[in-house]
DNA sequence: TCGTTCTAGTAGAACGATACACAAATCCAT
DNA sequence: ATGGATTTGTGTATCGTTCTACTAGAACGA
């Protein structure tokens, strides 16, 4: 990219009026400071020389203040823009952004799992020579190398998981999670299969021998599940790239070539579970029938498919996050969100036990 | 927002090692103007004194460069993500930007016509403080203020309208139209009412006097439509705020309300003729029945909808524009992607001529 | 006339980093 | 040993602001 041509300055403009650069300063940011006269004279000036005003890289440099804040995300932008929860958390950092003046910038990050080391040390220089005042975090597993990135430029931050050393706004998503094991377990589901976001590339999937490789919200909720589903429960967790459509149905392909079948699967996104319903109706399993199926989110999308889910207030989250970093009287620590289990057609009372099931205690 | 705490900087890391601060600095950006060995033990202090690496306000001061462009849109940011228009050209340039390491600034620009001239200016503040390197520009009106700050501040821009004094990626909406109109005579259609994208305020419909307060896009394309339907065609203009369905659907009540009735409604985008298409079934009258619909971009939901339309390669369209920016070996001032007609189920021969058409010439 | 308070403006030191020109040390081929 | 590269490293000016402390003069009351 070409370097902007040199021009006027402070410096350029006071000498041409005939004053300090203090005072033409002081002419752009504190206008009671000297006489209307010599104001409106020294924006004359200004205009003619060609001078835009104060310059943002000097002025964040002498103010340390940027006026924007940076979105920390490892879903690739391209793809984020495409996926409901992400618009609408963007749209909720967004909302806040705008009422203060402030600028969002997206700053694109290489998943781990997907990406080879290299790539994602590469892709976190665009953090470190990010010029914001702090960053909202959403979505980003424990240990990539951005969030030391953060905490080395001492950005502060606000993430959507609980941060001990941290801010944070978040559901509870254990107790969420406890809801849908609850209802499963009310109509009398024992066997169910998790298919959970993980740092994954996109398209491998496999049994997780533990919940380490979880995404950490994906961790709670499983977790919570297996609470609600109580002690007769019995939870296998597929572990797939995190949020693609496309990987729940193939995850659920597996799924249900393995015996025993379960009677349930809880996705850990609507996104996910849209993609087990996608593979049930390719094999004319029907959602609610043989099997159910519950997701996460609540996205637009999941009324029309029937999809049983937890509504969390996305947009809402993206906002008040955003606020936490822009607005001083916003001085809490820890923000939990309501959120509500939303029964549709895609959860049924499961099947009379089968064989195959009673055989495999 | 608070001020993060001062922290470590060259100088500091310098007296530490018992270097020149240029020499840190090297260390930094010209790994082999020092030896290894003084390298790494460089590094290992600034981490004992928990020193990120240059700060960024400082570098683009002095380097005249910050590695990230602005997005520059009218659209409110809280809608911004939920159309598919924008979404695709986000998508688009935050490809490019990935590539290139940028991160990409999201500036929210109050639209002129829906928020006061004060307003307006308030957002233009935004702008004026961004740390950036260049722009990219989409869906906004000639007179917007904006536009100025730009040229002032002398930012490398890239926009997707025909412009005069610098670079631009576009479809060639005239052409286009022309495609619609040749399409909508050739089916018979003479009476055509065009549902078209201006400046005023959502919500906000009427009659277009002249062509002058329509987007500039959405001028050329009902140009080309005019073109397109020949000396026998009629065109009554009908002016909304940019982009909405609900505009297109109010626009469509009234455009029905109206003798002669039109036996087509062209839309100057797919959002607003899903509205054309929602008032037409609210009156029970299916698109391609009485009345034909067109509309413009071919987002993913006008497969869904049966909509004829122009298809233009929207995500390349902001990859393009922001690879203008970023890779100087792109060296063009202007590029014309293709676009192409998509006839579907919407539009279909014009009736046979009733009395009130007939009446009206 | 003095002392005090305003008003309008100024000088100069940061802010933190990088580029340029130069210098000392090392190395190689004469 | 000499001359010339090459490798490593150093001072220092500069990027364009804003902030702190200060001053000259006017205004004002007593």
């Amino acid at each position: 990219m070409a370097s902007p041509a040199k021009g006027p300055n402070l410096k350029t403009v006071a000498s041409a009026v005939g004053v300090s650069v203090a005072t033409v300063s002081n002419a752009y940011n504190k206008p009671d400071h000297l006489s209307a006269e010599l104001r409106t004279r020294i924006f004359a000036t200004a205009r003619e020389l060609g001078y835009a005003g104060p310059d943002p890289a000097a002025r964040s440099l002498r103010g340390r203040h940027s006026g924007s804040i940076g979105v920390l995300s490892t879903v690739q932008l391209s793809y984020a823009f495409t996926d409901p929860y992400c618009t609408a958390y963007l749209a909720g950092v967004a909302d806040a952004a705008e009422r203060y003046q402030t600028s969002v910038l997206l700053i694109p990050l290489a998943p781990r799992g997907v990406s080879s080391d290299e790539e994602v040390r590469q892709s976190v220089v665009a953090l470190r020579n990010a010029v914001i005042d702090g960053v909202v975090i959403d979505g980003i597993d424990d240990g990539h190398p951005a969030l030391r990135v953060v905490d080395e430029r001492r950005l502060p931050r606000v993430r959507s998981t609980d941060d001990p050393a941290g801010r944070c706004v978040l559901i509870d998503d254990r107790a969420a999670g406890e809801l849908l094991g609850r209802h499963l377990a009310g109509l009398g589901h024992r066997n169910v299969s998790v298919v959970a976001a993980s740092v994954h590339a996109p398209g491998q999937i496999s049994v997780a021998a533990d919940d380490g490789e979880l995404y950490p919200y994906a961790r709670l909720r499983v977790a919570g599940l297996r609470d609600g589903l109580g002690a007769g429960g019995h939870v296998t967790v597929m572990a797939v790239g995190p949020n693609r459509t496309e990987d729940g149905q193939a995850a659920t392909a597996e799924i249900l070539r393995r015996e025993p079948r379960p009677t349930a699967i809880a996705a850990t996104s609507d996104a996910l579970a849209l993609g087990v319903i996608a593979a049930l109706r390719e094999r004319r399993a029907g959602p609610g029938a043989e099997v159910s199926v519950t997701g996460f989110d609540d996205i637009p999308a999941a009324v029309a498919a029937g999809l049983t889910t937890v509504r969390q207030p996305i947009r809402e989250k993206g906002r008040l996050m955003a606020r936490m970093l822009l607005d001083p009287s916003l001085t809490q620590r820890r923000i939990v969100l309501p959120a509500e289990l939303i029964v549709r057609t895609s959860t049924a009372p499961a099947p009379a036990v089968t064989s195959a099931t009673s055989a495999s205690r």
